[in-house]
DNA sequence: CCGTATCCATGCTGATACTG
DNA sequence: CAGTATCAGCATGGATACGG
């Protein structure tokens, strides 16, 4: 009985509802510093952690192997091991944190379109 | 020159370009506790202010303020006040505001439709 | 009715140093 | 190479009390 969509919500909304809010828990899960971004880098090809870590120019180590960590929790992000000297690891998205790309791009696409429109009525010309 | 649309991203992506990234901005916006269940509501009509806090059945006035404000401020809440006594004052979405709830939609269908996978690879059977 | 002001607990983020 | 440990600053969120 989740929110946005088409139905009806209770009246008031009981707060054990909202706390279990799935599309709650996604905003909140995306919301962060870093998640967007390193799930788009892995949506265009799977990365080796140092490999992220150069691709984003200011992320601290610590973040990335939290970003990672909490994606991988979630099963939205795939980590393979090589037993390797020195040892590689590979991040790549799972077949659920592809799906994510979609309704993430449709944000995106709306980010794009009116992000300006938020700028200037934030600071009215 | 924002992310996860089409565009290839630079390598390294610099710090000061995804800070202005207004895919992240929006979605750090829309991630905190509140706002899109107010969003929400306000998409179902207007609301004076104790409405919706009686509606949120947990809400505080303070974070209720704060998120009004702050949807105000982005230009996606318009705030009319009645000079009655008692003063009233109704909160309803801007035509920007209301175009925020499609691609909303297309989020929460997919947190619908994968919430539970999320759920079940955090807490493995 | 519609907020503000204050205080406080918690969590996110980053810097730095260290390890298998 | 791929992390962990520790410490500190700032932001988020909530409780309570007060004011126009």
């Amino acid at each position: 009985m989740p929110f946005i969509v088409g139905t009806p919500l209770p009246n008031p909304v009981p707060a054990e509802e909202h706390e279990r809010c799935p599309v709650t828990a996604v905003l909140r899960r995306v919301g962060d510093k870093w998640t967007v971004l390193v799930v788009v880098l892995l949506g265009q090809r799977a990365h080796r952690f140092n490999e992220l870590h150069r691709a984003i120019e200011d992320i601290s180590q610590r973040m990335l192997t939290r970003t990672l960590r909490g994606l991988v929790e979630d099963g939205l992000v795939h980590r393979e091991v090589f037993p390797t000297v020195p040892p590689s690891v590979q991040y790549s998205l799972t077949p659920l944190g592809r799906t994510l790309l979609e309704p993430l791009s449709a944000l995106a696409s709306w980010a794009v379109e009116h992000g300006d429109e938020i700028a200037s009525a934030r600071r009215p010309t």
